[in-house]
This record gives C-alpha cells, sequence and structure tokens, in this order.
DNA sequence: TACGATGTAATCCAACGCATTACACGCAAT
DNA sequence: ATTGCGTGTAATGCGTTGGATTACATCGTA
C-alpha cells in the first residue's frame, strides 16, 4: 500500500481547500468572502486558485472569519514550500552531511 | 502554573536554535558554516542574530548539512511568524466570525 | 603585529504579496 | 436581448524582504 503521507504527490495547497472544502460550505461569493476578509477580490482569486501563497495575514484572516487555526492553514502552506523546494535536488546536491562534533566521550 | 506553550512570550527564533543549540555542538565557525551551506556569510549571521526569517530554502540546506529535518526548521519560523501577526490584533479586529452554512438539517 | 572570525552598514537585484484598474466571459433574472 | 453579478486574468505600481557583494571596524590569538 501506499503511505498516507506519499512523498511524491505534491501536498494539497492551502487555496485548494479553501476552494474545495471552505467555500462551498459557505452562503458567499467569492467577492463577499474579499469583503469579509478585508482583502482584494484579486487576492482571494489568485489564492483559490493557488497562484498564490497563503502568507501569516492570510492566516490570521481566516482563522478570524472561520474559526479555522491560523497554524493549519500555514501549515499547509509550509508543506508545499518544502514539496517545492525539494523538487530541485541540484540545487542542494553539492552540501555533504557535516559530522557532529563527538560530546564528551565520558 | 504556566502552560508549556505560554501564548505569551515569543516563540524561538530557528536563528537562535543554531546559534545557541547547534553551532556549539559543531566544529565550524560561521564563515566555514556558511560555505557549507553554500551561502554568504552575512546570510548565517544576520539568521542567527535572527535579523531575518528563516526560509524553506535555508531549511533544505540546514536539513542536508545537519540532518535535521527542513520540516523542523520551518516550524520554528512559522511559529514566530504567526505570533508576530497575533501582536497586531487592530489588523484583524474588523473581521467578524462567519457563521457556516447549516448541513442539510437531515 | 598580522590574521582570522565576526558584527554590521550600504548597495543592488530579484521575487513576491497586495491593491487597483480594466477587460472578457458566462449565466441568470428581467 | 439586455442588464448585472460573479469570476478569471492581465497589467501596473508599490513596498517588503531575502540574498550576494563589498567594505569597514572590532576583537582575540598566534
Amino acid at each position: 500500500m501506499k503511505s498516507l503521507r506519499n512523498p511524491k504527490r505534491r501536498p494539497t495547497h492551502p487555496g485548494a481547500v479553501l476552494r474545495e472544502d471552505v467555500l462551498p460550505g459557505l452562503d458567499v461569493s467569492q467577492s463577499k468572502l474579499a469583503e469579509l476578509m478585508g482583502v482584494s477580490r484579486l487576492s482571494v482569486s489568485q489564492l483559490i486558485h493557488e497562484h498564490r501563497s497563503l502568507t501569516p495575514d492570510m492566516a490570521m484572516r481566516l482563522e478570524r472569519l472561520l474559526g479555522t487555526s491560523a497554524e493549519s492553514w500555514l501549515r499547509m502552506q509550509e508543506a508545499v514550500d518544502l514539496w517545492e523546494a525539494r523538487q530541485q535536488p541540484e540545487k542542494f546536491a553539492t552540501i555533504k552531511r557535516l559530522q557532529p562534533l563527538a560530546a564528551a566521550t565520558a
């Protein structure tokens, strides 16, 4: 079986959660949501289409509006960011593992 | 007693961990560390003094060099970012809690 | 004294989030 | 068909920020 957290697949973007799980359960348009969050309509649109990252600021706004923890939103973005970074192993390939100083050998 | 995660106190900056917990256990200077990580000396210095955030890129470099997970590094930064955001409640004060659509009442 | 390590300021550049404005399209109500 | 709302998206301008480079001052030690 596949591991629950398949390292191959791109983690879910917080915008996708907002688009697929949250918005459908609310009786508001994107425009209205943006207004309630105190941001531009563009910001919401870009976010739910995963065209920009979810910032700490947006995480706080979602927390306020929906009662969902800002931490959970940010964690999703963090997962995406790291996945993206791991997609370019060449960038870090030259970094070799450094051995820690041996602790005082009793 | 105080909660283990006191919400009042600023969470530890990843740079502080690097400075206080990691560096002392390594037999390398800051300059050497920067070189091994493939970044400038300034980047390490700024990070260690908490003058800049720990980016996904730096998290990956630390993971490669030290074997510590990039996730753990980023999570520390995320905690700081959120704490900072929560320090300005005025910014989000106008955002009122939105009631979710009542699910189909059977 | 000379050198290495370090803190820091000054520049320059690239990336990115965000607001605003504008345009196009689709769809529903009139 | 016409009007209007909701929405996707491109174009601009702006401010912030990470990062490299260069330079200077300080400190400690060989």
